[in-house]
DNA sequence: AGAAATTAGTTTACAAGGAAACAGTATTCT
DNA sequence: AGAATACTGTTTCCTTGTAAACTAATTTCT
C-alpha cells in the first residue's frame, strides 16, 4: 500500500523544496494551478476557459475598445490577442470595426450572441471564484486578494 | 500626446474590469507575469529559466528522487517532465538512474556540472525573491508568501 | 503460476502563448 | 508636400506545456 492523503493525491515521496517553497514565483504558478483545477472541476467543462471568457467579459464591460487596449490590460501579447479575437469573430462572438477617424485601431463590440453567451456565463465564471478560497477563511481570502491587487497594481482606484 | 503612467506604460484607454479585477485566477495571473518580467530584468537573461531551476533544484535537494515524484510536487505534467529531464541529461546536468529493486522508476541526481550550475546560480535565483516584493510591504509579502501557501497547501509543516 | 490491474515513464500529435519581422495607417518635422 | 517616425495590428516561426495512447515493469487476485 502506497501512502495516500486523507484527500485524494497519492503521495509517494515527499519532495523538500526549502526555500523554493517560500518564493513567489512558484507560489503564482502553484496556486494558479490549483484554481485552473477548480475552475474545470465545476465551470470549464463546456467551453468556458479562464482567459477567453475575461476577453469577451473586457469587451462586454467597454465596447468599442480597442483589441490593443484589452491586450494590454489583460496583458496577453497582441500576437496572441490577434488569433483569440479571429477566433471569437469567426464564433460570431465578436464584432470588429474599423473606425473612419482613425483606421489603424479595431473597435471590439460583442455581438448579441457574444452578450448572450456572457449572460449566461458570467453567474458561473464569477462563482467559482467564492469556491475556489474555500481553503481560506473569508478574511483571509479577501486579504488575499487585497495583496495580490496592491502586487499587481489592480486595486480599486489607488 | 497620448496618455503616460508616471513610470513606464502608455496607457492608452482604462479598461474596466468589474468584478474580474477581485478574482483570484485572475490575480495569480497577473501576479506570475508580473513576477516573470522582473525575474526576466534581473536573472533570466543568461539562461535561468523559473521553471527549469526549480526542477534542478528539486533534485538538489533530494538526491535519488524518481522524475514522477518530483512531477507531481512541482506540478509538472509526466510527458513535459520526460523532455525536461531527457534535455538535462543531454546537457549533462543530470544523471538518470535505473535502480535493479524496481526498473519502472528512475532516479535523478545532479551531476557535478548540474551541482555546479545550480551553486553557481542559487543565490541569483532566490534573491530576485526579495527584489520582486519591493511593492509591497516587509509584513505584507511575508503575510502574502503565508496566505499563498495555505491555499496551495505548501504551508511549513502544517 | 498466469491473467488482470496498477505504476512509471515515453511517444505522438496538438494547443497555448510569445518574439521578431512586417504592413498599413496616422502624425510630425523639416 | 514629402520624408521620417510612431502606432496598431498581423504573419511566421518557435517554445512551452498538455492530452491520449502506448510500452515496460511490477503487483494483485484468483
Amino acid at each position: 500500500m502506497s501512502r495516500m492523503s486523507r484527500e485524494d493525491q497519492p503521495v509517494a515521496e515527499v519532495v523538500d523544496l526549502g526555500p523554493l517553497a517560500s518564493s513567489l514565483g512558484f507560489l503564482f504558478r502553484m496556486g494558479q494551478i490549483e484554481v485552473f483545477d477548480m475552475f474545470y472541476d465545476t465551470v470549464g467543462r463546456l467551453g468556458l476557459k479562464p482567459g477567453e471568457f475575461s476577453v469577451l467579459w473586457a469587451v462586454h464591460l467597454n465596447p468599442g475598445v480597442r483589441q490593443g487596449a484589452v491586450a494590454e490590460t489583460l496583458r496577453i501579447k497582441p500576437a496572441h490577442m490577434t488569433k483569440l479575437i479571429r477566433s471569437f469573430e469567426s464564433q460570431g462572438l465578436i464584432a470588429r470595426h474599423i473606425p473612419a477617424e482613425d483606421r489603424r485601431g479595431i473597435e471590439l463590440r460583442l455581438t448579441d450572441l457574444g452578450e448572450a453567451f456572457v449572460n449566461d456565463n458570467a453567474q458561473a465564471f464569477f462563482s467559482y471564484a467564492r469556491q475556489e478560497a474555500n481553503r481560506l477563511t473569508p478574511e483571509e481570502a479577501a486579504q488575499l486578494i487585497a495583496l495580490l491587487q496592491k502586487f499587481t497594481r489592480l486595486g480599486g482606484t489607488p
